[in-house]
DNA sequence: TTGTGAGGAGCGAAGACCACT
DNA sequence: TAGTGGTCTTCGCTCCTCACA
């Protein structure tokens, strides 16, 4: 039984035409901005529109228009900050062009659900799709897509001919951060990383990497988490103890309070004992109990262009650009320090 | 100019029904699992969508449907962890019933642009709408709405016919937080409160003024925060400074996290000096330096509920449950445990 | 001519109704 | 008379064509 009805109750384009005297087509010029409609009739129009709550009807339009203005975003692990405020900053980015955004959380990550995912987003005539999941799982291409672009700052997606890859340039927060470190005198910095599966993970990884091979020192073996504190608060509980890490670089701030979660929980003190710097800059990084220096990052500005590329795509024209100027800024708050001196011996 | 067509390049039912030689009615029942087709041209029809990859098109389905089966969520303050949580259970709720959302997050909280987003999310027909905002924001009326159903679980809004909201007894967690605090022995319980605008931080306080006036015991004043971590750090300066607050019941994890981090900055041990219990159990608490005691709670409960009780309302059936059986647990950690006993001595 | 408006076709799918077995 | 399946119309809107100032 039940209304249905989504707005408007039954009034249609027709009624308005009808209350002031006009055609059908001419309230349609009047909400379309289309020129030909002399002011007077369009202000009567808009009064007509007004007075009758007449709302568009958007399934009507998008049929004739063969356009929905759907964007689809495929998202995975939106319980972690990241991922969740780069839904958020989607949407609004798409708002602003006049899209909207069709979102499928991905409860479990496998290639199996990612390929149901697309299929149930394409059945809800998405014009393009933005992967927000590690690039590893992405096994798609052109037949399952049904030639919809994509685009996304995850990496590149093999086998799609449309798509739009946005390098954020993550390495350079890994580069901050250890440079940060060797700076402040430490021998050489240790990382937690994020799932290798994540291409995030992987640029953040490779610029410590590169960041301790120009210094030329040793680089410690990389210690894999997958972005939660709880990860991070294991591989800290190795960490802890041996004596010689000194400082660590975590892939993201979660891992890094898990981290200093375990650090704690050993006895050692931080900055004193271990300095560590996390990445994201996460609203209660500035207020754990002890600060953490980060990376901040603003994100909204790689939403915003993986948005502009894809509806670049969609609307045919070329991409203007795929590589975007990301600032990234180290934030010094009390977690990181110069390392003890070294007495002559052990403890 | 673009294709911008969403799904299917132009496989139209009517193309399906021709490659089998039947005709287009014959397809949009086997489609929608409609009777009166014989299972052998029932498989031939199917193998047939597979093979042109068509995919129905969901602007003139919904046009002739009179329906659009989506749902609209009006969020504000997504960069916090429960809103940004509720917006995605939400999300996996509507799948589950065979809507999908449609997001507005407000960037800023103002009923003005609550109006303009209620607009938006109307033009964009949706059956109902879910408030996921402090609900003294909440200004509206049938007439603004059209009609439309709306569900909420932060309070009952004026002025509006088919709602449904949902209790989610939040008094019951502050409950379970300040009577584990006085059961281990705490003369009183202070409380940095959410804001008084939303309705769950007034019914976490509730919970708290109520457990500590069925004590006997005598009620600090409430201080406010906005969730956030920094609100927290600065109202946890004050309570800092005076010796006599030894227990405080934070009314989300985030206040808890600022509160211990003005605490250790200004030397007072967690839990010798101060007890802190939070609220929500974010990932996270259990990995601080001192691992948060909280509320947990299963907000997906919440979510489905508020979904059932719209879908319900929109497809005109009479809302079946109002008020939801939610699990709160007290998850103990150590940032909470019995007062240092007082040097002047107790009786 | 150049605005300014009306009328009609059709987008893709589903429902009412009819026509065969 | 059931079970099948086809035909025609309709949803609300936009574009095209054409009529009138």
């Amino acid at each position: 039984m039940g209304t249905g009805r989504g707005a408007g109750r039954g009034v249609v384009m027709v009624d308005v035409a009808r209350t002031v005297g006009v055609s059908q087509k001419t309230v349609s010029r009047v909400i379309n901005g289309a020129p030909h409609v002399r002011p007077e009739i369009r202000a009567r129009v808009l009064a007509a529109i007004e007075e009758l709550g007449y709302r568009p009807n958007v399934a009507a339009r998008a049929l004739v228009m063969q356009r929905t203005h759907v964007i689809g975003v495929l998202a995975v692990a939106t319980s972690l900050f990241g991922p969740a405020s780069r839904v958020f900053s989607l949407e609004h980015a798409a708002r602003q062009r006049g899209y909207e955004l069709a979102l499928a959380s991905l409860p479990e990550v496998s290639p199996d659900e990612l390929r149901r995912a697309i299929h149930g987003l394409l059945a809800r005539g998405v014009e393009g799709i933005v992967f927000e999941v590690p690039n590893h799982l992405i096994e798609v291409d052109d037949a399952l897509l049904g030639g919809v672009p994509v685009a996304t700052s995850v990496g590149q997606i093999p086998h799609v001919a449309r798509q739009a890859v946005i390098d954020s340039s993550q390495a350079e927060g890994g580069r901050l951060a250890t440079q940060h470190l060797l700076d402040l005198g430490h021998q050489t910095v240790w990382h937690l990383a994020g799932p290798p599966e994540w291409d995030a993970a992987r640029e953040r990884c490779e610029g410590w990497a590169s960041t301790l091979a120009k210094a030329g020192r040793q680089r410690p073996p990389v210690l894999y988490g997958d972005w939660s504190a709880r990860s991070g608060y294991q591989l800290g509980r190795q960490l802890a103890e041996r004596d010689d890490a000194t400082a660590v670089f975590a892939a993201n701030d979660h891992q890094a309070m898990g981290l200093m979660c375990a650090l704690a929980e050993a006895g050692r003190s931080i900055p004193g004992d271990v300095s560590v710097v996390g990445f994201d800059d996460v609203p209660e990084a500035e207020f754990q109990m002890v600060p953490l220096t980060t990376i901040r990052t603003d994100e909204a500005i790689i939403s915003h262009a993986v948005l502009s590329t894809l509806v670049a795509l969609i609307e045919g024209r070329e991409p203007a650009l795929e590589q975007v100027e990301v600032h990234r800024e180290l934030v010094v708050r009390r977690s990181s320090g110069p390392p003890r001196p070294t007495p002559s011996g052990p403890p």
